[in-house]
DNA sequence: AGCACGCCGACT
DNA sequence: GTCGGCGTGCTC
């Protein structure tokens, strides 16, 4: 006889807990699945196994039995330990973390396998030799796989210096040695030029892909083949890192900088705290990649938390581009009102002229207003937390998105006193029809989020493009990625104030990535390409650099900024949701955790705001939210007295669900 | 979240 | 009497 501690599968937060249950089934081990009867009712419910006992540790009252061990293959004690783990670190709910590692879909009615990769072309390619740097990385990190030994490295390579190629030398490496491997990237259109290299060079056969445009059908599947050992190396998006391989050797996120690699959805996870939890009790090793770091990252590795490493030349020695600001306050005075400035006018015209095509880039659509002054370009900014304001049409004021604070809007530029100060963001959907004028006969595609949710439309605009179809192509971020054209003569960045100005304290650095990202694509063929960046800010720090094409004075001047007004990494920022029908209730505990925070030691200095937002059009559902901004030699106190609290609340039985989300993506306020 | 229990009013 | 409405409380 033996005995279990399970979590059950339903929407409870009440329930979160583990219950003891007795079971016959002496094959029960860690991530079995079980039917159990639970509460009042004789029901059976799912339920997965935590942990198994031989004796009770304590008496337990109203033990049951397990009543039934189902067949399906078992979880298995990494997959439970890294749920357990979960649970503790972002505050989510046991089965939640369970869910993640649990296989998707349902399996197939005709036991076919439906396979992703069937219409891929997974042509066998040349593999040309490797650079000096290439060789050096790959050694580097090639120690640290054959001797098993868990370490972070942080691989810093401009675009366009084989990135890719290390990462398939690294994975050989890794499976040569009967190890698994994940190799993450951030987003699906990314995902299609790397799984043709990864299976003409590994085969088909020997990787899974997962990624959101799989059916459910494919990833189930693909989940199956995983987890009986048939593909040890796996492609895909972040979900990808919780995929039900065992003793993986190398996690690789590539463009770890992105975004993407957060969690939107609770459970919050960061994908590569998963990556180090799957890694370092199997001796495995991390590999994030980028041209272009995140602060908070390159920060580390100045650290020596992560080992850096770095891939300075272009391969084929391929020149960078000619980088050129343009600055757009003379344009009003010169007469000229549309959104491409005189230069880029010329220089487009020259380019399409040479046969050459343009990429443009804009902002997404949406973004919110910030007020900038056209005659010197002075944005307004908060006191305190250093963002822009935006803009807030009823009460004609300027709000802060972190602390609140507000102001009147001016009628004059505090800076130089010029009156045209006003909102920015106008017009950036016109910008295909404004080129078709300009530039009669030439055509023009737009590409953006929107677009992209139409199946197939992604890769006709592509198409086009590719084949010379249209000469310009105008895109979001999303063009600015890993898209490699050999015919770009120019591209043309519209506006970066609108990506200087997003009222997030990450702006500056986007705005870095994105121009650095946006000049990759610019001339890969043998001409030298040229980018234009449009501005009404042209002496900011992040603009420079970036027209430079210098990561560390960037970095320095960022790192600068962060300490004045105490962002990550200086700080982290903890922000705790509470979410639920009673709306009494969240304020309630919004108050009463702020209290228990103080009591037990914090600095309400720390506790920096609290608020509420509308969740659904019904109102139906509220959120209520805490902000902990904490020393990071603080943060892991909170997180403890964090699951304090949400434990004495459930055992409460308080009506609310919490969520925690440790320096989130995005911060709101209603 | 479910699910059963229980206490109330309306019905054959 | 007893059927079923939903408010309440607990789940190893």
């Amino acid at each position: 006889m033996k005995y279990v501690n399970v979590t059950i599968d339903n929407k409870s937060h009440l329930t979160d807990d583990l219950y003891t249950y007795r079971c016959a089934f002496d094959d029960v081990q860690p991530g079995s699945r079980v039917r159990v009867a639970f509460g009042r009712g004789k029901a059976l419910k799912d339920a997965y196994v935590f942990d198994v006992m031989d004796e009770l540790p304590a008496p337990v009252k109203g033990l049951k039995d397990v009543a039934e061990l189902t067949e399906d293959a078992p979880l298995g004690e990494e997959s439970m330990e890294l749920a357990r783990w979960m649970h503790s670190r972002y505050l989510c709910r046991y089965m939640d973390a369970v869910k993640l590692l649990l296989p998707p879909g349902k399996p197939s009615a005709r036991g076919k396998r439906r396979d992703p990769l069937a219409k891929i072309s997974a042509e066998p390619q040349v593999i040309d030799a490797l650079t000096d740097e290439q060789r050096r990385v790959i050694a580097r990190m090639g120690q640290s796989i054959d001797s098993d030994r868990h370490e972070l490295f942080l691989l810093k390579g401009v675009t366009g210096s084989g990135k890719t190629e290390v990462y398939m030398q690294l994975i050989q490496r890794v499976a040569a040695r009967g190890r698994t491997a994940i190799m993450l990237v951030p987003e699906i259109s990314l995902t299609k030029q790397i799984i043709e290299r990864f299976a003409g060079r590994f085969g088909a056969e020997n990787i899974a892909v997962f990624h959101s445009r799989l059916s459910a059908g494919e990833r189930h599947d693909e989940w199956q083949r995983v987890q009986r050992g048939e593909a040890k190396i796996v492609v895909g998006a972040r979900s990808a890192v919780f995929a039900p391989l065992t003793n993986v050797g190398i996690v690789i996120l590539d463009e770890e900088h992105e975004s993407t690699y957060k969690s939107d959805m609770s459970p919050k996870y960061d994908t590569l705290e998963v990556a180090i939890k799957r890694t370092r009790p199997v001796g495995g090793i991390v590999v994030m990649g980028s041209a272009t770091p995140s602060v908070v990252s390159y920060e580390r590795s100045r650290r020596g938390i992560f080992t850096k490493l770095e891939l300075k030349e272009r391969y084929n020695k391929v020149q960078l581009p000619r980088m050129d600001i343009v600055d757009m306050r003379p344009e009003l005075a010169a007469g000229n009102t549309s959104v491409i400035s005189r230069r880029l006018h010329a220089a487009m015209q020259t380019t399409l002229e040479k046969g050459q095509q343009v990429i443009l880039f804009m902002n997404r659509r949406g973004y919110q207003t910030f007020v900038s002054c056209r005659a010197c370009g002075h944005v307004m900014e908060c006191p305190k937390c250093g963002i822009s304001l935006t803009y807030h049409k009823g009460d004609r004021q300027l709000v802060c998105h972190y602390c609140d604070h507000r102001e009147p809007m001016p009628e004059r530029c505090p800076s130089c006193g010029s009156p045209y100060i006003k909102g920015f963001g106008t017009g950036t959907e016109k910008v295909v029809e404004t080129i078709e004028e300009l530039f009669p006969g030439v055509k023009a595609a737009r590409l953006d989020l929107d677009a992209m949710k139409r199946k197939g439309t992604l890769e006709k605009t592509l198409d086009a493009f590719a084949n010379g179809d249209t000469q310009v192509l105008v895109g979001t971020q999303v063009v600015a990625k890993g898209l490699d054209y050999r015919n770009v003569g120019l591209v043309g960045i519209i506006s970066c104030d609108v990506l200087l100005n997003i009222p997030d304290y990450r702006a500056p650095e986007r705005a870095f990535q994105l121009i650095t990202q946006a000049a990759g694509r610019a001339g890969r063929g043998d001409e030298q390409g040229q980018v234009i960046i449009q501005t009404y800010t042209p002496s900011h720090y992040a603009v420079q650099a970036a027209a430079a094409q210098d990561y560390e004075a960037f970095f320095e001047k960022e790192m600068e900024r962060r300490r004045q007004y105490g962002y990550p990494p200086f700080t982290d920022i903890i922000q705790v949701m509470f979410g639920g029908r009673d709306k009494r209730a969240l304020k309630e505990a919004v108050r009463s955790w702020r209290a228990h925070l103080i009591d037990a030691g914090a600095s309400a200095a720390d506790i920096v705001a609290a608020g509420g937002m509308e969740y659904d059009r019904a109102e139906t559902e509220y959120r209520e939210y805490l902000l902990i901004r904490s020393l990071p030699e603080h943060t892991n106190m909170y997180r403890k007295l964090l699951m304090a609290l949400r434990e004495q609340d459930r055992q409460e039985r308080k009506a609310y669900s919490i969520v925690a989300d440790v320096n989130p993506y995005s911060l709101w306020r209603s």
